[in-house]
RNA sequence: GCGGGCGUGGCGGAACCGGUAGACGCGCUGGAUUUAGGUUCCAGUGACGCAAGUCGUGGGGGUUCGAGUCCCUCCGCCCGCACCA
């Protein structure tokens, strides 16, 4: 009898043997071809969560494959360490943000070895470092150099109690992602990348980024907002305006219902606006309650369409009798398009709601095909469906499209005062990205505020500007504000006093680039070495969770290709291949007083329907809950090295490929886990019956199990290959369940010993201590015992055993299954519609009618028709 | 409101192009072995039926020799965006 598989003993053994051999280790002069995979590298908050588990796992296991596969694999680790976490615990538990978060690191690092992980450890590095941070800076100056930096004042996300500006991509809902806080509008000057600079090409590469989600790309798609329209230039009466202004340009992308325009409408922040409150305090006064409700985005989203009338007229360029009144309106954004609108009541739910209030009408312009032109009329609901043209003179009877297109050629032709009176124009929702932060533990800006000279740029051979340590958390606000003797220093231009830019860079930069890095993480001098970053990029596999489908790819995207203008790297996408994977979820638990309780906490009786839960110190009757996503708050996690501990690496990476298919949600549960963990043990005891079995003994080529095993590593290899790790696993189980079938009844030995050894590579990527162990005991590691399973080649199908000679096929007869046939592999159409025919179980259900038809699809089904 | 996705046993899920629905796992039932118990092995496990068989992939309709898969329609759930003109 074969004793159980130790993991605890095995796993660091196995761990230290790959070490001392250095398997993973990366060199970037090897001449196999290259495969880059990668796991979006981490926080380090202090320990792993099941997430990265899962997460570190599907990332291992293409890493681990691809290399038995031939490749050169780059896969490795890093930390994302900058960030308000560290902050957060300065200021509460009165520790340092680096002292925290390199504990962290270490701390985390350690966990990720446990794991099993194939990593090269010595490309590791940490955003927080200098030697990372330094070339971040420099492309900030590349990118200042080359246009791409533009200092500017903007309304601004502030969270009140971060103190700090937020992304808009980092308020949801109206709340700050971190703090929870409503979020305020303010007026800063910052730092802004210029994404919008790519912004059209950001968008139509989306269709080339094949190996992408078709979720992710359509979410950046929309986030990026891509619009055609029409720039109009309305004709302002001088008498009414507040300096004689005769022009005011709108964005819109129905120039098609020009003719149900009722009214124009600017933002509150509109120049136009500002001019005519000066002359107006009850205009004034409203423009100022606009802004006070707006301090909230909260507010802004439930607030009514109010708006106020300038007083202003503007004529309708068809018309020049028709004269059309300009109001401030608070629901016109001034970041969007020109600010200005013109308002079509019977076809914009917004415009409608404004009308309705204020009384002005709707004349519909475009009419439904079941509706009567001469009775349609609109009144709550707008029409923004298609249909034809109707009380719009020269459009009528025009096809959307086709009126779109009349107005905007009529327009663009008609000159005024000089220029045309409208423009073709595309826009984008996408706004330039603020990246300054008033934080301490981020990257510095590398500039410098001269009274003098303006701001001027930190020399790059000035860089690194290294964040100070002696720094206090004492205060709110910036700690860099109050520290003097870093933020004091002399102009590089003229050498009179200045003072450094205190603001660091949003952390989203630390992670834009990081994986460019990892292909060189080295270089002192440089960010990278252009011909090793294009010999690596872009990542083949890109793994990692779907909550940045936006924020990170986008910004790395951008990234990419900014430095590819400044000349660090040679090509525009970051992630060829990308994976998101769902989450790891458990069921929540509560007690009487409503208190989360951790499931390490509670004792489960009982099953399916009946289940009932209790407190194992207390005995109290628990509730369970729903199943969510395991967080701290509701204290629904697992710790991975409590499994790791009982069950060992391999159970823990197992279940995780197990239950689910990757990209959606898995419920941790134990029976999964002992599920698992018994596995383990089956494969242990399979490979030790098998070592029993006489060596030389069968030899059968075609023996059915040598069959089952080269089908079913082509089945797994085809399954890794497309992610689908779920049925790779259940595929590895029928193998299993094969080769326990043959021992059992006493199977050509060749065959089961071969079956094993297969077994044994199949699972390697997935449970690699495993694997090592069975690859010794199984004899399989040649001359000298000196053969790793981890550097073993993935073994060849043998493409003559895919092939069987006869087949089976099911037989129907009026689409119901009521036999099998089997039949040579080759037989043809009608030889197999003979013997169907005669089939005893065929005429019974034919019930003596003739056959109308037979139907023989080749190698599938024969469906007879009576 | 706009955009997208998904509904299959008690549960997680398989089913590539329309071709045997329910692979594999979990759970459960019965039996065997061993044990203090976990373990291991065998058999069973969509529903109804003694059986032959009938029904069955959210509901209804359609296309087809054949539909979980395609089309129409309704219902339910989930996710993303949200005053973007």
């Amino acid at each position: 009898m074969v004793e159980r598989y130790n993991a605890k003993e095995a796993e660091p053994r196995w761990q230290a043997e790959w070490a001392a051999r250095e398997l993973f280790r990366t060199s970037n002069d090897d001449p196999r071809p290259r495969y880059y995979v990668l796991e979006m590298f981490p926080y380090p908050s202090g320990r792993i969560h099941m997430g990265h588990v899962r997460n570190y796992t599907m990332g291992d296991v293409v890493a681990r494959y691809k290399r038995a596969r031939g490749f050169n694999v780059l896969h490795p680790m890093g930390w994302d360490a900058f960030g308000m976490p560290a902050e957060n615990a300065a200021i509460q538990n009165n520790v340092h943000p680096k002292t925290w978060t390199y504990a962290n690191i270490d701390a985390m690092r350690a966990q990720l070895k446990v794991m099993g992980l194939s990593l090269d450890w010595s490309r590791e590095v940490a955003t927080c470092d200098p030697s990372y941070y330094r070339h971040q800076q420099r492309m900030f100056l590349d990118f200042l150099d080359a246009g791409l930096v533009t200092r500017k004042t903007a309304k601004v996300n502030w969270d009140p109690i971060d103190g700090t500006v937020l992304a808009n991509e980092q308020v949801i809902d109206g709340r700050g992602w971190r703090s929870g806080a409503a979020v305020e509008q303010r007026e800063l000057t910052q730092w802004f990348f210029k994404i919008t600079d790519y912004a059209a090409d950001l968008d139509a590469r989306l269709d080339t980024l094949e190996r992408w989600p078709d979720k992710v790309r359509l979410m950046q798609r929309n986030w990026i907002g891509r619009s055609e329209g029409l720039l109009i230039g309305f004709a302002l009466d001088p008498s009414t305006s507040p300096s004689g202004e005769d022009r005011l340009d709108i964005y819109t992308t129905r120039p098609d219902t020009l003719f149900g325009a009722r009214f124009l409408a600017v933002a509150p922040d509109h120049p136009l606006a500002k001019a005519a409150s000066e002359r107006d305090p009850a205009l004034a006064g409203f423009i100022s309650e606009c802004r006070r409700l707006g301090t909230a985005q909260e507010a802004i989203d439930r607030a009514d369409k109010l708006g106020f009338d300038t007083g202003i007229r503007a004529t309708h360029p068809f018309d020049p009798a028709w004269r059309l009144p300009v109001y401030v309106a608070n629901f016109v954004l001034l970041e969007y398009g020109t600010g200005a609108i013109f308002g079509c009541p019977a076809h914009d739910q917004r415009d409608l709601d404004f009308v309705n209030r204020y009384g002005l009408g709707a004349t519909p312009v475009v009419c439904p095909a079941d509706q009567d032109p001469d009775t349609f009329v609109v009144t709550d609901t707008a029409y923004d469906g298609d249909g034809r043209m109707i009380n719009s003179r020269f459009l009528d009877g025009m096809s959307i499209g086709e009126a779109k297109e009349e107005v905007a050629s009529r327009l663009e032709a008609e000159v005024r005062d000089g220029r045309p009176v409208a423009s073709r124009k595309v826009n984008f929702r996408l706004r330039d990205w603020g990246i300054s932060r008033q934080r301490y533990w981020g990257c510095p800006i590398p500039m410098i505020h001269c009274k003098r000279c303006g701001i001027v740029p930190v020399p790059r051979e000035g860089l690194p500007v290294v964040l100070p340590d002696d720094v206090s958390f004492d205060q709110p606000g910036n700690p860099l504000d109050r520290h003097p003797i870093w933020r004091d220093v002399s102009c590089p231009s003229c050498g009179g006093p200045g003072r450094r830019e205190t603001d660091t860079m949003d952390t989203f930069v630390d992670s834009s680039w990081y994986f460019a890095r990892f292909t060189d993480p080295h270089l002192a001098e440089v960010p990278t070495d252009r011909a090793v970053a294009d010999s690596w990029l872009g990542v083949d596999q890109y793994i990692g969770g779907i909550e940045h489908a936006i924020l990170h790819l986008l910004y790395s995207r951008f990234f990419m290709r900014a430095m590819r203008r400044v000349g660090w790297v040679g090509r525009d996408e970051p992630f060829d291949g990308l994976f998101t994977q769902g989450m790891v979820v458990h069921e929540t638990y509560r007690d009487a007083s409503g208190a989360w309780v951790q499931p390490a906490d509670v004792r489960l009786e009982g099953m399916s329907g009946g289940r009932r839960a209790f407190h194992v110190k207390t005995s109290e009757p628990i509730e369970i809950g729903p199943i969510e996503k395991m967080s701290k708050s509701k204290k629904n996690t697992v710790d991975p090295d409590d499994i790791i501990a009982s069950y060992g690496a391999d159970t823990a990476r197992w279940f995780m490929l197990s239950d689910s298919p990757p990209e959606r949600d898995v419920i941790w549960t134990e029976e999964g886990v002992q599920g698992a963990w018994r596995f383990v043990q089956r494969i242990w005891r399979l490979v030790g019956d098998a070592a029993e079995l006489p060596s030389g003994a069968g030899g059968d080529p075609v023996a059915p199990l040598r069959r089952t095993a080269h089908k079913t590593v082509a089945a797994v290899q085809d399954d890794i290959e497309g992610l689908r790790f779920n049925r790779a696993v259940a595929r590895i189980h029928e193998l299993a369940n094969a080769i326990a079938a043959e021992l059992q009844g006493g199977g050509d030995p060749a065959a089961i010993r071969e079956a094993v050894r297969l077994t044994v590579q199949l699972i390697a990527p997935m449970m690699p201590h495993l694997a090592e162990e069975c690859w010794r005991a199984l004899g399989a590691s040649g001359e000298g015992g000196t053969q790793l399973v981890a550097e073993a080649p993935w073994p060849e199908v043998d493409v003559t055993l895919l092939v069987e000679d006869v087949i089976t096929l099911p037989v129907q007869v009026n689409g119901r299954k009521r036999a099998d046939i089997t039949v040579p592999r080759d037989a043809d159409a009608l030889a197999i519609e003979a013997a169907v025919l005669s089939l005893e179980a065929v005429r019974r259900a034919m019930e003596g009618r003739p056959p109308r038809k037979v139907i023989v699809v080749p190698h599938r089904i024969v469906n007879v028709v009576a």
